[in-house]
DNA sequence: GCATTACCCTGAAAGC
DNA sequence: TGCTTTCAGGGTAATG
């Protein structure tokens, strides 16, 4: 499940394997991307075809893979997706909708069986025409997030912690793992009223979600089921996760806890009992 | 107005 | 062994 950390792993692989190239075909596949909305393959063609590729940059969990033209590729990786640089005459892979020819012979595929994932076009400069990018809140690495600023954010909201974590109008790229990871460093409850954070917890969650999502990043990222490289290859961060997923085990601080699973939103929620409060 | 819930999808894993 | 059911979750629309 591509989170901060994976995109960022993404982009950083992606920016030197594409920049300067230029693309010289687009390929969809026809089916349409996070379910009800197919690609503008028109559009696509428009802003890519014939251009190089300047830079690649990330708006939480988006990419933007910006073009010598006006525009810029907005890609979203939703649940499964994959974006990969493959030789242009291999075989596509099964559930690849999205193909950026590019000169020299490769080919910019986007893979993503469940197709929650998005492509759209952008004008550069004038990101916030897409209303999925117009309402995305702070990106907790530019500037790393700090105490006072997460606590202030935290004034009046009456949802649950974890829930706050989670909304991308709030704080934009943190999802349901790295949500429970940090909540478990900061040793906080997952359902605690969001409102009634205290400041010193505040901070401790503040340096808690920037830790946790530095660490998946040098980590080049956490491969549960889907999530690859552009390269093709998994993260490592799987192995540092403390809470999430290990429902039932006890309590890497040893204090006595087992990890305990509920479900929050819809999602499963990892923590522990014991020192989360 | 805000918070919560339902829903879209497919592959993997669990259950029978 | 092989078929069926369940589960995972991001983001948005619908509901409470």
């Amino acid at each position: 499940m591509p989170e901060l950390p994976e995109v960022e792993t993404v982009r950083r692989d992606l920016e030197p394997a594409l920049a300067g190239t230029r693309v010289t075909a687009v390929w969809t596949s026809g089916k349409p991307l996070r379910l009800l909305r197919p690609v503008d393959a028109a559009a696509l063609a428009r802003a890519a075809v014939g251009h190089r590729v300047e830079a690649v940059r990330r708006r939480a969990k988006y990419l933007l893979v910006d073009l010598d033209g006006d525009d810029s590729v907005v890609v979203h990786l939703g649940m499964s997706g994959q974006l990969r640089v493959m030789p242009g005459a291999t075989p596509r892979p099964a559930h690849t909708h999205v193909a950026l020819a590019l000169d020299g012979g490769r080919e910019l595929r986007f893979i993503d069986p469940r197709r929650f994932g998005l492509v759209a076009v952008v004008r550069r400069g004038d990101e916030e025409a897409l209303p999925e990018l117009a309402i995305l809140g702070r990106d907790p690495l530019a500037p790393a997030l700090d105490g006072a600023a997460l606590h202030a954010m935290t004034r009046g909201a009456r949802c649950a912690i974890k829930s706050f974590l989670l909304d991308q109008r709030r704080v934009a790229g943190v999802g349901n793992i790295y949500a429970c990871e940090a909540l478990f460093e900061a040793r906080i409850h997952p359902g605690t009223l969001a409102g009634r954070l205290s400041r010193a917890r505040a901070e401790a969650l503040a340096a808690a979600v920037v830790r946790v999502l530095e660490r998946g990043i040098a980590n080049r990222g956490t491969t549960l089921r889907d999530y690859v490289d552009v390269a093709g290859e998994a993260g490592a961060n799987q192995r540092e996760l403390r809470v999430y997923g290990r429902e039932g085990e006890a309590c890497p601080r040893r204090d006595g806890g087992r990890i305990r699973r509920v479900t929050t939103q819809a999602r499963g929620t990892f923590y522990c009992p014991r020192c989360q409060t």
